[in-house]
DNA sequence: CGCTTAGTTATGTCTGACATATGGTTGAGG
DNA sequence: CCTCAACCATATGTCAGACATAACTAAGCG
């Protein structure tokens, strides 16, 4: 039953995260949250390794290696003498998986989230589908093909709709053959991940997008540079409005840092 | 700047990437060199963890937190029998400073590597300069035109410009307001690194480059959205004919993936 | 009062062992 | 001879206890 010499690369496998269950893996998620999500302020503390290890009912080495995932994904600093710190945001790696997820379970502020994450997909997406226009070749074109075809079996069912609407925006980015741009993969399927969580109880199918997904489709097809870009910008317009409807409504409101 | 004998040349505190001196940040550098470079095959092997340790001459603990490390920038994958796997590059942190300044260093096709880089330069700071036009607070604005000032005063010495440089590019990302645009920090660091560096011997002062910033300054400085998103452009087009002026011809093929 | 020095403390590293799951191998059964 | 189940080897996962190292603190000395 396998596919023999052909890879068929990911499908079964998802997008492989820390692994929730083992140790390391579970201990680096429920700091990681903590520290998202403000529990331990910017430049300073985090118990110390004993104290985490007392804590969380494992050893010190699996503490460490929490603490080292963590360390990579920007969150905290260890030093010698005095304890890890928590990083400030800017450090964060906010294109991490993880990250994302966890700043997204532990919702605070959740409309600037939506907001900022939508925004970044407007300056990306419709630039990464005037690239794959022009750079796509006959595997990548497959992708966002199948994907395609997929939503529309699938459009009856919002659940299972979700699942190649990320695999379709993915397979744009990585027709784009610029790597910078694929690493907004995460980015994307957090944000329809999100989303279709928060409009799965507002609306019903999500037939009407699927036009617009294959105006998209079409362009990249006949190496229309702007006209895939316009599409895709009609598309992200129409997701701009319906999240607008759906979050609450100081979403509209200016983000106001201090 | 980087491996070389800690002479410390701007003080402590900086982005800190992992700690290479210490065990487990070297074994991360020279595991995930090897594996950015193609020496580990993507889907396969890596020396099981004993044999690592025996061969960086450290503890099996020293060598997991190192994987872990790796791990989490989402080049290699642990399973409980059959050892770690590299990843295929699509799911690498391409964004992820580190795993940028491997791929850099060891500088596998070159080319390509720095004109994606530009790029990806082009889609996001154009946009990024006509966000920060529009969302810029007192406090983001004082840090674009402080590093601008200091562009001007250190004018004449390419290596002691690009520190200023890199610092009003972050700064315009930073005062976008939007946390994933500013993710992009890391790419912009590393691109204009990369530049200084291969510039460096073909031409001599930065002294064009001034008056361009200082249009994207003052262009944000009168919150000119459209007006900033311009002279970004105009920036970049010089850079990129810098580039290619300098990287060998083949920089202008066609990408051609498989 | 400032500088040096000693002590405390948390991270960093090491050793050695056991647990666990999985891929490969072997043997039983069809 | 082939199929499938049980077994075993192996690499990661986890644990415990110990020592090394550096940095912050404070006491001691000039």
């Amino acid at each position: 039953m396998s596919t023999l010499t052909t890879p068929t690369t990911w499908e079964a496998e998802k997008v492989r995260m820390v692994n929730k269950a083992s140790g390391a893996g579970r201990i680096a998620e429920q700091i990681g949250s903590a520290i998202v999500s403000g529990v331990y302020r910017p430049d300073q503390l985090v118990p110390g390794e004993i104290e985490l290890s007392r804590r969380f009912q494992a050893s010190r080495p699996v503490v460490r290696e929490a603490l080292k995932l963590l360390s990579a994904k920007g969150l905290i600093d260890s030093r010698k003498r005095a304890g890890t710190r928590a990083r400030s945001r800017e450090a964060w790696h906010m294109l991490d998986a993880d990250v994302l997820a966890w700043r997204l379970k532990t919702g605070k502020a959740e409309p600037k989230f939506v907001f900022d994450l939508l925004q970044a997909r407007t300056v990306i997406e419709p630039a990464a589908a005037a690239m794959a226009a022009l750079n796509h070749t006959a595997r990548t074109l497959k992708l966002i093909e199948a994907a395609f075809a997929d939503m529309e079996v699938s459009v009856h069912d919002r659940a299972l709709f979700v699942e190649p609407d990320i695999r379709f925006h993915r397979a744009i980015l990585i027709a784009t053959g610029n790597d910078f741009i694929a690493a907004f993969g995460a980015l994307i399927e957090t944000a329809l991940g999100a989303f279709v969580r928060i409009a799965s109880r507002h609306e019903g199918a999500p037939a009407p997008s699927v036009p617009l997904h294959r105006d998209i489709l079409a362009a990249i097809c006949r190496r229309d540079a702007e006209g895939a870009r316009a599409a895709m910008l009609v598309l992200l317009n129409r997701t701009s409005r319906n999240a607008e409807r759906n979050v609450v409504r100081q979403g509209s409101r200016k983000p106001k840092r201090h």
